[in-house]
DNA sequence: TTGTAGGCGTTATCAA
DNA sequence: TTGATAACGCCTACAA
């Protein structure tokens, strides 16, 4: 490949006659330069096509500008039909870009791609890293907070590892769930719980226990991982453990979609055989046969109070080791 | 902030007594080291916890080993449930994934944001880029090629640019699409066209105007932006103005997906009253009712295609100036 | 207001 | 095989 040689701070400095401090400080838009300097340095600038060399210039100023958002996820995963991602990253892309910062977008779903992300975070490619959907005990934050690049983490962790994290308040929503499920006379309640090395599936599991303990019920539970395919299985699984069941809250919208097609193929009628609770409310759940009743929770904020919260501690300043935001009830047709 | 200092080369060097030359030889894997020396960096290096500064690195070798895909898009609409962004960038993922790159995805959808890409790309903070869904006549694919950056476009630009892209044969999948509505005895055609700033919205129409005049029919034609609702606007509209339509050809499959759903609401039965063919087969148009007739257009094909063509260039390879993936129609219940 | 000069942390070219 | 030493391109005191 025959790489055009690129103009430097140097060669812009000759052609216009100053030196290369002069130039670099037209270029970052110092103001103490002499209005005629200025023009000619910008003028040889625009004839010689001088771009400045961003390696160069964070490896002196020790700042890149930009900031990583990981999701240690396949691609596949991400961009299904599931809008949390897509959620969590408008909502970064909208506080960066407030904040002219350049978002990059990592996808570290295989061992390698984990590896190259560790690699080009550590390697000081960014000011901060955000990162959401973490598994299991990722030790990946805390070796990013060690070397003392700013961190902060989408969706607690499991096990604490002193990471500031923004949150939503998973508990709190399932509680609301399933008291909505037993005010409406539901007794034989399901649940149809997330992946258990997420934060979010453990808590939505644990919010569903303790609501059906505390209401002397018995708990009827099986697993999926959020996914469609997976709430299909769980709900044919529950179906065959317990066919009296009346009520399902699954963990995820997507889940909750699929187990409402099963039970229809199983010839149940929501909500009148069986009532069913999303968590999520993603776009299509106002959409589906009937509409979900499901817990909101405010995915797109939580992405923009990652971004805030990251963009503080890049600035220096001292931020929140938590932040767990409210989530709603919304009561649609199928429950 | 109390950014830890972080060790460098020279620090290590220090600590296991050699220079930092042979530090720098451990650290990148040559083989001419001796294995006790070898041992002793590697010690002095876990001590210390030293992580390679990149930015240093890339100055003196001119790499980053990352390659941005850039989607000059809001996030909102990359990651609706329209699968064919997500679908590209899995392809890029996959390709770069086995060629150990990096990938840095980068949204630009405002002004703001495509001037940061700008910088970042221009900057020599990536090894080259791949474009995706260009709008109009973006001027900076050519920009950073004039550069001697290397630059696929996925999905051809309007005027051409002399930038290499990878495409899929629009018109010819178009061209099968409403001759299998002739076959089946429709006369009354109707199109939903795509945004006509872009080549996939100009090349899909041109293949129905083509296909139409073929025929000797008259054209019929409403236009939407790929999205859903545009597609449900631009379907009230051809009804209103073309009440005897009996068959639609939508852009894309979202707008056929909206299309169906108001003509429905319309009084007017699928394919029975009207027919309908879409473009894309998104994973969903298998679950529409009824199931979509569509043009298939290998996305993620697209995807690695344009990656694979940026790593060559990458590497100094010349690469086909164009490459066009066949599209193919994919007949179900709705025509 | 402008220029000089040193240094950011690596890699790479030489000698040794 | 190892070690000086010179770039890489830029910013920034400090001096003029």
């Amino acid at each position: 490949m025959t790489t055009v040689q690129r103009p430097t701070l140097e060669a812009v400095a000759r052609r216009a006659g100053v030196s290369r401090a002069t130039v670099s400080r037209v270029v970052n838009g110092s103001t103490t330069v002499a209005e005629p300097i200025r023009e000619a340095v910008r003028l040889a600038v625009a004839e010689l096509g001088y771009v400045p060399n961003l390696a160069a210039r964070s490896l002196v100023t020790q700042r890149t500008d930009s900031i990583a958002l990981v999701l240690p996820e396949e691609a596949t995963r991400v961009f299904s039909d599931d809008q949390v991602f897509p959620s969590i990253i408008r909502g970064v892309a909208q506080e960066l870009e407030a904040a002219d910062k350049q978002l990059v977008l990592m996808l570290a779903g295989s061992p390698a791609g984990h590896a190259r992300v560790e690699r080009y975070t550590t390697g000081r490619h960014v000011d901060g890293v955000v990162f959401a959907s973490l598994h299991g005990a990722d030790p990946l934050p805390a070796k990013l907070a060690r070397l003392g690049i700013p961190v902060v983490c989408s969706g607690r962790l499991v096990g604490d590892v002193g990471v500031p994290y923004v949150d939503v308040d998973h508990v709190g929503g399932v509680t609301r769930a399933v008291r909505h499920l037993l005010d409406s006379g539901r007794r034989r309640i399901a649940t149809i719980a997330g992946p258990q090395d997420m934060f979010a599936g453990v808590e939505r599991l644990t919010g569903y226990r303790e609501a059906v303990a505390a209401a002397g019920l018995p708990e009827r539970v099986a697993f999926g991982d959020f996914t469609r395919e997976s709430g299909a299985a769980a709900m044919r699984q529950l179906l065959d453990a317990h066919p009296d069941l009346d009520a399902v809250f699954a963990a995820s919208d997507l889940m909750a979609h699929a187990a409402m097609r099963t039970l229809r193929e199983a010839g149940r009628r929501v909500p009148d055989d069986v009532a069913m609770i999303g968590f999520d409310d993603i776009e299509t759940a106002a959409y589906t046969d009937p509409p979900l009743t499901t817990v909101r929770q405010p995915i797109l904020e939580l992405g923009r109070e990652a971004a805030r919260q990251l963009l503080r501690m890049a600035a220096g300043e001292d931020v929140a080791p938590a932040l767990v935001l409210p989530t709603e009830l919304v009561v649609r047709a199928s429950a």
